[in-house]
Parts: C-alpha cells; structure tokens; sequence
DNA sequence: TTACACGGTGGACAACCTGTCTAGCCTGTT
DNA sequence: AACAGGCTAGACAGGTTGTCCACCGTGTAA
C-alpha cells in the first residue's frame, strides 16, 4: 500500500490503466444504494472476506475514482427550488480567474466552468423562486468583467445527475 | 417522530417552513468536510449529546435536506476527463419524456434537465477523450425525436459543485 | 394556570463494527 | 525459483451504534 501510495504520488493521473474491475463496480453499486452499510456488511453481500473489501474501498479512494463519502444535500431541501444555467461573456483581458473568484463568493452559485462557445463562462445556479433568481443574477451581473450574461431556467430533470451507469458500464472495457 | 414521519407523508414539501438551523448547518459542514466522522465524534466536536445530533440528522434526512451518503464517484477517476453540455431540440409532438428515457439509457449522460429558452433540453455528457465524445453525441443524435445538438466543451471548472455556501446561508434567514 | 408535545441532556446496555495484525494460499512476473 | 500483490480466514481490543430510560425547560393550547 506504501507503494501504491508512493506510486500515485509520483503519476497521480493513471498508472492503473483507469479502469476498475467488476468488484469494484458492485462495490460502488452497492454503497450507493445503500450507502449506510458498513464495510463488514459490503463484504458479506459481495461475497468476499472483509479485508478484501475495504482493501478495494481504500483503493478507489486512493486513485480519486472515490471522492468523498460527504452528505448529498439537496437544494431542493433547503427551499431552493429554482434552478438555472447562467452563460456568461466576460473582459477577456482579466482572464477567468478574478471572475470565477467573485462568482465563487456568491452561495447561490453552485458551480462554475469555463467553456467553448460563443460564452466564456457557464455557471448552475439557484434560488428560492424565479423573483429571487433576479436578485442572484443581479449579483453576478455585478461581478467585475462580466459583460453580458443568458440565463437558461431549469423546468424538469428528467435525469438528475448519476454516475452509476458509467460505473456499470466500465467493467466491460477494463 | 411518528408524528413528523406522517405530517411529512401528508405533505411531502414544507411545513417546516424548510430552514434550517446552525447546529444544522454546523452538522451538514462537518459533516462534508469529514465524512467518515460517526454521530458520536460529531456530537462531541459540535458541543451537544449524542441524542441531539442523531435526532438532528435523522431530522435533515426525513425531510430531504440530506438526500443520501452516497459514495461521490469521480467521472475523472473513472478515466472520463472530457465534460460536456449538450443542448437540444427535440421533436415537440412527442413530447420530452420518451427522449429523456432514451438519453437516459446512455451511460455518458450524467443529467438531462428541460429547460426554457432556444432549446429544450440541456443534458451534461462525459467522454474519455474529444474523440470519445464525439462517439456520445453520436448516440445522442441518434435518439428518436433529437432533431438538432449543440455542444459545448467544459475547458476548466474553477468552481466545482458544492452546496455547503448554501447552507452555511440559511440560517442567516432562518 | 394546567396539560402536553417537543427537543435537549446524561447515562446505561448489549450487539456490532472498525482498525489492525496474523498466517496461509494462489497467481503472474522477474 | 523467488517474489510481490491480492484474497481468505481468524483473532483481538476498543470504539460506536441502536435503543432504552428518566429528567428538564419551553412554547402552545385548552
């Protein structure tokens, strides 16, 4: 594990060929569906000795397929019903950086990337009804080096974000 | 409990008028900033018994605050370091749901959300590589009633989803 | 005012799980 | 043939969970 570790330090994009075997997914399956279950639990429903399962666990947060065990809060939960795609042009002389700062102090802003496009910057954000969603967009008119922005409000999402289909779907590669 | 589980039946929405309080709060960013912590540790480190944290979480669970302690896969991780969006148009006479299910039934599609403006759905896609992605579209295309795309490429996410600001806001309104 | 529900505290119990270590077995590689 | 890596199986102490309990303060409603 040391080496693995060292290993992972030294390359920390691939080394594993990025691919993870059919254990894995079921493990990853299986915690997602029921993520209260403890590793001995996992172990027992995958049919394999515990060491084995949590040597598996500790593997997949070790190459960062894992990234946290962390609450799922919903937006939804808190009252934040609303839901929208902010694109944006901005100053290009400032760059992204100083933009993407301010945006990231605004809560509402749930997440921002740059892209290709005719805009330069694409961010999720939310709010508590459509009136509320003036004032979060006002804020991010207001940022420094936004020029222009285009709002796009979420109606439905008839997939709400997932990763398990991929998940399924890598074993048959590696 | 038996009380709060059947209001919540009835109406499923608010009631609580879905605020939060800061031990609430204080609880969900512990809680995200060290996931493997058990209700023991964070009662300790949040200054009150046990019970009370315990009863708080099962409270943020039941009414939908906090969804799920999922494992937070990584597309990256899985070797998926190509990030899309994907607008479209679609067949309106069909309607958007038998599209959604065919999008759905495609693993490199994460989420898919209708949506106002030019076009009528705005679905997230990943792809191992540009070329890769080009083989989603594709499939994308392919779907029955999908009439026109447009990508557009995730360079750079310099805010990546988090929804802790969010609740660290509440209960300023609480 | 008197009840009562609700949420919090502090303590207790058995059952269970975790972290950790051991030893042995198998397989692919050097 | 030797070796590293991965899996199994068993064992241990220590910590945690689920679940009780009694008690107390507060706000609401009769």
């Amino acid at each position: 594990m040391d080496n693995l570790s060292s290993l992972l330090g030294i390359c920390p994009v691939n080394l594993y060929s990025m691919t993870i075997d059919e254990l894995d997914a079921r493990l990853i399956a299986l915690l997602t569906e029921e993520p209260r279950l403890g590793v001995l639990e996992c172990s027992r429903r995958l049919g394999v000795a515990r060491g084995t399962a949590q040597a598996r666990l500790d593997r997949l947060v070790a190459r960062g397929v894992i990234t946290g065990f962390g609450p799922d809060v919903s937006p939804e939960g808190l009252g934040y019903d609303v839901t929208a795609f902010v694109s944006m042009e901005i100053r290009q002389v400032a760059g992204h950086d100083p933009v993407a700062d301010q945006l990231a102090a605004i809560p509402e802003v749930l997440e921002v990337h740059t892209i290709t496009g005719d805009s330069d910057l694409l961010c999720r954000v939310v709010a508590r009804t459509n009136a509320d969603l003036q004032r979060v967009i006002d804020r991010i008119v207001d940022v420094q080096g936004v020029l222009r922005t285009n709002s796009i409000i979420v109606l439905d999402t008839p997939v709400p974000y997932r990763v398990l289909p991929l998940v399924a779907d890598v074993p048959r590669r590696g």
